[in-house]
DNA sequence: GCTCATTGCTACATGTCTGTAGCAACACAG
DNA sequence: CTGTGTTGCTACAGACATGTAGCAATGAGC
């Protein structure tokens, strides 16, 4: 009989390796988002982009390496966002506003997320069955961030003469904006970011010292 | 030969349905604390009892229904936890001060986390492998709690004259509430409850509306 | 049109976990 | 000490995913 009709499988497209690990990478993260980690089977992956296991063999080593490469690259992609949404701290003579510092920090970001939810979505509401490696290292990079913010929070609360825990108020910082984030991304469109940015700007005028100090001592 | 090398398994003590029930939902808590809720497997919480998995077949009918055991025992006892910490809407004429009330929520809040640690690791810093199923009633519950905060912060900003979005003022405080909450899981010892509850206070007392510049930007 | 390197496929062997059936040990009542 | 019900054990069968080996289809270059 002629193979009109080819009940298992009809022999799929040939791509170049390179194309193929994309867009198993590709497959294999909307699984994660849409059935969580535990989808991400070989099997699984191979189904999603018409093909079978070898190929998916032929590509990674093993389903640990596939994972890892996941990982590496919303990682890498995560991170590139955030390299242009983060300003260093000010110089000494800087006249930037601190509070507009935050609140400029605070809408890149946000636009950031809401501009590639799917790399983000994995960071901030991880799925079921994300691997401890990913936690491990999202955190890490996490500890980082916390490491410039808490140097940015050193440099405005000084110069804002607010005196409060530069760590905590890192810390507060880092969290409220990973909460809007999550927000967004659990609801998109219920949430415009200026509602966000607007909410923050008017903590930071309420907490606006009364009596402003000297703004420098030279 | 004597039985004096029961190389095997030196058949368990027994122990009444209900006794056996509990001690299998601690240790496959244990399991998924330590290495995950993946580690939660029939063999593997029969062996943390030093027990064959037939006895864990005899308390849950299977793995799921353990699982789903072992969630319900954690809601109930993070909620009768939490019933104790939040207080009501104060009534029109009550003198309570809303600033004072958020702190000494914010510490029983604390103070309960780190009294039962266990309990709410697996809900504030889920271990790999956590259930769908989990996530989700974590989250309904969070909305009713989130709900309960909205109106003590629409209640509180009136009172104190702080023109603020109470939704998000709200969900705010939620957030960073359950964000020192798990700094202190993650890394207890290294903070005292009075770490957070001063910083808390501290921030409101900025707030306080002494010289408010202009209320709205037009 | 043929050749041949490349890419994909079928089929197999293995490991780990689940869930069940039927037997064996224990301990308490009398 | 002996019966009797309860609790635990050994052993089996099946599901599902992994990883590998060897064959088959494809299409670009001559």
């Amino acid at each position: 009989m002629a193979p009109a009709t080819p009940l298992k499988r009809p022999y799929a497209a040939r791509l170049p390796p390179d194309e193929r690990r994309d867009q198993l990478l590709s497959a294999a993260l909307d699984l994660a988002i849409e059935r969580g980690f535990h989808a991400i089977t070989i099997e699984g992956v191979a189904r999603a982009c018409g093909v079978t296991r070898p190929v998916v063999y032929g590509c990674f080593a093993d389903r640990t390496a596939l994972l890892d490469a996941l990982v590496d690259r919303s990682e890498e992609r995560a991170l590139s966002a955030l390299a242009a949404v983060f300003p260093d701290v000010p110089a000494d003579g800087d006249p930037t506003d601190p509070d507009e510092l935050i609140v400029a920090g605070l809408d890149a970001y946000l636009r950031a997320v809401a501009a590639d939810p799917r790399t983000w979505r994995v960071i901030l509401l991880p799925p079921e069955g994300a691997p401890a490696a990913m936690a491990a290292r999202t955190n890490a990079q996490r500890r980082l961030l916390l490491r410039h913010l808490r140097g940015l929070s050193d440099w405005g609360l000084a110069r804002r003469g607010t005196a409060l825990d530069a760590d905590l108020f890192a810390r507060a910082v880092f969290t409220l904006a990973e909460g809007a984030a999550r927000l967004l991304l659990a609801d998109p469109g219920r949430w415009p970011v200026e509602h966000f940015t607007d909410f923050c700007r008017s903590i930071l005028v309420a907490m606006r010292p009364g009596a402003p100090p000297e703004p420098k001592p030279a």
